[in-house]
RNA sequence: GGAGAGGUGACUGAGUGGUCGAAGGUGCGCGACUGGAAAUCGCGUGUACGUGAUGAGCGUACCGAGGGUUCGAAUCCCUCCCUCUCCGCCA
């Protein structure tokens, strides 16, 4: 959410945003709403005003035992005008707010205007995306050749877009996943939690999936709770409605989760092997931070999680989102596509993000400055660290040999009890 | 799920209809005292919104959340949420 004030002070700023993410938002509605309601608190304050001073003047009467009476009844007139007003205020409120959660996050100057994914900048490439031998074959069949995936099980427990992972399949999961866990906390400077994976409403609203994503998420009905569709909801949420000391800053957190997504909408996409699936684990670093540094951040963020991939020694690259693919909430963000030989495309194994104060407004996280200064808001940041499947995608691919054999990673042997090839 | 107790400011803890944004204490900040410090004393110490010059000031709201009663609610009533204790159930 923006603040209501810089609306005020620089609407075509703003509208401008509106249109380079390709968002809709009633802002012209939003302003005149706004007008409408500080008129009201101003009558209404008034009257308010009236009432205390009066309230004291009948406690005063009454105390030397005169007549109140008449200005009792008098203040009985002005407090049905006050109920009136605070009824108006509330349903302008609530419209106010409603619409001002509609509004997305303003990109940051240094994103490029563009349309779509195609008008994406490429910052940098990691390695070369290689052909680990003559013909490299897609991961379903190495998987399933090898006995390590068995998806028409997990079609059988739970419909397609399902993964189940067997014997060393599912070590190699785990594997990536502590791997991770211990590079950016024993290295990086992250302290690991581990949260709830179903979310309330506030939650969600707060770090910006409702009210625009809600179709996009698993929904239990009976309890109102959101299935996470990342560890970014419960991780940021932390500290939701808290005013964080400033010397303790920055906050890091790495969490692992597994991630739901309903995927509406994208039906026909991806839909053979473990590109995109309805559940996947994921490894999420969340930073709370100063405004000043959080540029900075960003791109330490960014390279924690390139660190990841140049440690399995997978080729990559990364990408400045062009403002027409930046999510709602985002001001910048960069995406790190891990090169897969057998499918012969670069997917995305992360995306790092700063929300600036968008999130962090929407939830009340705020810090007070070490000078003593007025609280204000920190900053949000984001980044996988990595999505699981795709990263175990580009494992499988580019480390496999031409007899259908997978190498071991170095940095995984370790995790994987020294194996050093899965055959 | 059942029964009971409770949710007040950074913390602790008063407050059962008006003089309460809220006593007292602790903590914190500034000052005095001191060679320096401790102790002691004095002053100060919430947030949001509106108004105003994004100042001073003024106003309004906030005592878990939302409604209600009343001229007036931290205080009374209703609903919900959360915490604690006991019982039941359960990994």
């Amino acid at each position: 959410m923006l603040d209501l004030k810089h609306i005020r002070n620089d609407p075509d700023a703003v509208r401008k945003a509106i249109a380079d993410k390709g968002e809709k938002a009633d802002l012209e509605r939003l302003l005149s709403l706004d007008e409408e309601l500080r008129a009201l608190i101003v009558e209404a304050d008034e009257l308010k005003q009236d009432r205390n001073v009066s309230s004291e003047r009948i406690a005063e009467m009454k105390k030397k035992g005169e007549d109140a009476s008449e200005l009792i009844s008098q203040m009985r007139d002005v407090s049905a005008r006050i109920k009136a007003f605070d009824e108006r205020m509330a349903g302008l409120r609530d419209e106010i707010e409603a619409l001002a959660l509609t509004v997305p996050n303003i990109p940051h100057p240094s994103v490029p205007v563009g349309k779509d994914e195609d008008d994406n900048v490429l910052v940098r490439e990691w390695g070369e995306p290689e052909e680990p031998c003559a013909s490299p074959r897609p991961h379903w069949e190495i998987g399933e050749e090898l006995g390590i995936l068995n998806l028409p099980a997990a079609t059988k427990i739970a419909g397609s877009g399902f993964i189940c992972f067997v014997g060393l399949g599912a070590l190699l999961e785990r594997a990536l996943i502590r791997f991770m866990l211990d590079v950016h906390t024993k290295e990086h400077g992250y302290t690991e939690v581990s949260t709830p994976f179903l979310s309330n409403r506030d939650a969600m609203t707060g770090t910006g999936q409702l009210p625009k994503l809600e179709e996009d998420m698993y929904r239990t009905s009976d309890d109102d709770l959101f299935l996470i569709p990342t560890a970014e909801v419960p991780i940021t949420n932390i500290h939701r409605e808290e005013i964080l000391d400033g010397g303790r800053l920055p906050v890091r957190y790495v969490g692992y989760s597994p991630c739901f997504r309903r995927e509406a909408g994208s039906y026909g996409k991806d839909t053979r092997g473990l590109i995109r699936v309805h559940q996947f684990d994921k490894v999420e670093m969340v930073k709370f931070v100063e405004p000043e540094t959080s540029y900075d951040e960003l791109e330490s963020l960014t390279a924690n999680a390139e660190d990841i991939l140049q440690r399995l020694g997978i080729p990559y690259r990364v990408k400045t989102l062009c403002t027409g693919d930046l999510s709602f909430a985002a001001a910048k963000c960069y995406d790190i596509d891990a090169w897969a030989p057998g499918v012969g495309a670069w997917l995305e194994v992360s995306s790092c993000s700063n929300f600036e104060d968008f999130q962090a407004r929407r939830s009340g996280i705020r810090y007070r400055p070490e000078d003593g200064g007025k609280p204000g808001f920190v900053h949000t940041l984001n980044g996988s660290g990595l999505a699981l499947p795709r990263t175990l995608i580009a494992v499988v691919e580019n480390y496999q040999t031409p007899d259908g054999r997978v190498r071991i990673p170095e940095a995984l042997r370790p995790y994987m009890d020294g194996l050093a090839e899965i055959a």
